[in-house]
DNA sequence: GCATTTATTTACGTATGCATTAATAGATGC
DNA sequence: GCATCTATTAATGCATACGTAAATAAATGC
């Protein structure tokens, strides 16, 4: 048998796994260079599955592999932000009206509705940590909705570079209120069946976003990331 | 020195390479599979850089590795073309969108607006395949007049799809007058520097583009490319 | 002392060998 | 004749070895 989460993964699978982890919990930081030789170590394994994973990283634009200079964790600038988010905002659009026009049933709906309230809840209780959590299942089940998916795995890469953005940005700001009623306004459409609406909705809230984060960054003088 | 085309590669470069070309010209065609071994010899060199590379073309969404089955090309259902065009039209409109906002001088319209007169030469003489290249190139010098590298490189990817699906439709449709206005309509956008307007005609243009095709796969009971 | 050339180191790219294991063929039982 | 079990084949995943070339250090000339 094989566990449900994940495990029976290859050494190559779990050095894009670990690689991962590692570049997110910032044990690989943004800017770093990490020899083939040295990845290979720290993961117990060969040279071949780092090489294999790195390809594989570098294709989701968190690394560059520069020979001889070494792996290179890339670090976000507020321009990558800039175009991250401009990506986003399109494509979940996109993936917002197309769920809406899915016709789906609220129990169809569970898991995006589920993802509002414990938004609300750790909004009420102040946890930054479960909201940000919370926030990533809204906008993963939000595509997830939609049948298109390449928005899915785009999104997904895009998001990546969110969420490593976030992990500096987080605790900097004002806890997001406005935020929430924009995910509950985008449900409701999508709920309703009104494309449009969810359309407009998220590419507003989305561009907000953008914008908060921009300024934020440079109020910060965050260059980098 | 070094050739300025490309050259002094490594084989794992020249294996995605080579493989793409094979892939587009269709003689690795659609569906069929391949093992390593097999692929190794056809180019001349170990399975090494062969693995590597399917793993680049993997996550470039051309072929699908599944092991002991071999590596399989991915066939193009008019799902997937739905998919593409959606992404396409998104992302493609905000380029235009960005691109008239610049405010680029004639000069650096140069290619884009050469494109456009090449289409309009192409038509006249009634050469399809000419008419392709100078859409390929139009499409391609838009994206690459807006600054986000990110729609560039994930643009590419799907007109790589799109060029796989012309090179079956192509000869199959009517010779394509209204979108050569569009394009000029858009190039026109951009040198005025109207955003909205080359947003909005890029985008209409798009959707046009993918319901044509769309029926033209119907039409012929084209589901799989 | 500085620039330029030469020697050395070493990281990478690739080929190769091998254990593992999936897929297939063959054998056995009913 | 069909299903089930066993044996064989062979493709893969990975480790390893090695030649090559880049980067660094050392040596030489001026």
């Amino acid at each position: 048998m094989q566990a449900v989460g994940s495990k029976a993964q290859s050494n190559s699978d779990k050095a894009v796994e670990e690689m991962r982890r590692m570049i997110f919990s910032g044990e690989l930081a943004a800017g770093s260079n990490h020899l083939e030789t040295e990845l290979a170590n720290l993961l117990g394994m060969s040279r071949t599955p780092v090489r294999e994973a790195s390809l594989v990283l570098e294709n989701q634009g968190l690394i560059e592999v520069r020979p001889r200079k070494g792996i290179r964790v890339l670090p976000v600038s507020p321009t990558d932000m800039r175009e991250v988010y401009d990506v986003l905002t399109e494509l979940e659009s996109l993936a917002a009206a197309q769920a809406a026009q899915q016709g789906y049933t609220v129990a169809d709906l569970e898991t995006l509705g589920a993802a509002v309230n414990a938004m609300d809840i750790a909004i009420a209780n102040n946890d930054l940590d479960a909201w940000a959590a919370a926030d990533d299942a809204f906008h993963t089940e939000l595509v997830r909705l939609s049948p298109n998916t390449r928005i899915q795995s785009i999104v997904g890469m895009m998001a990546d570079q969110v969420r490593r953005a976030r992990t500096v940005t987080l605790h900097m700001r004002e806890t997001p209120h406005t935020s929430n009623e924009a995910h509950r306004a985008v449900y409701d459409a999508i709920k309703n069946g009104n494309p449009e609406t969810a359309r407009r909705v998220h590419y507003d809230h989305r561009a907000t976003a953008r914008e908060a984060l921009l300024s934020l960054l440079e109020k910060y003088r965050l260059i980098s990331l």
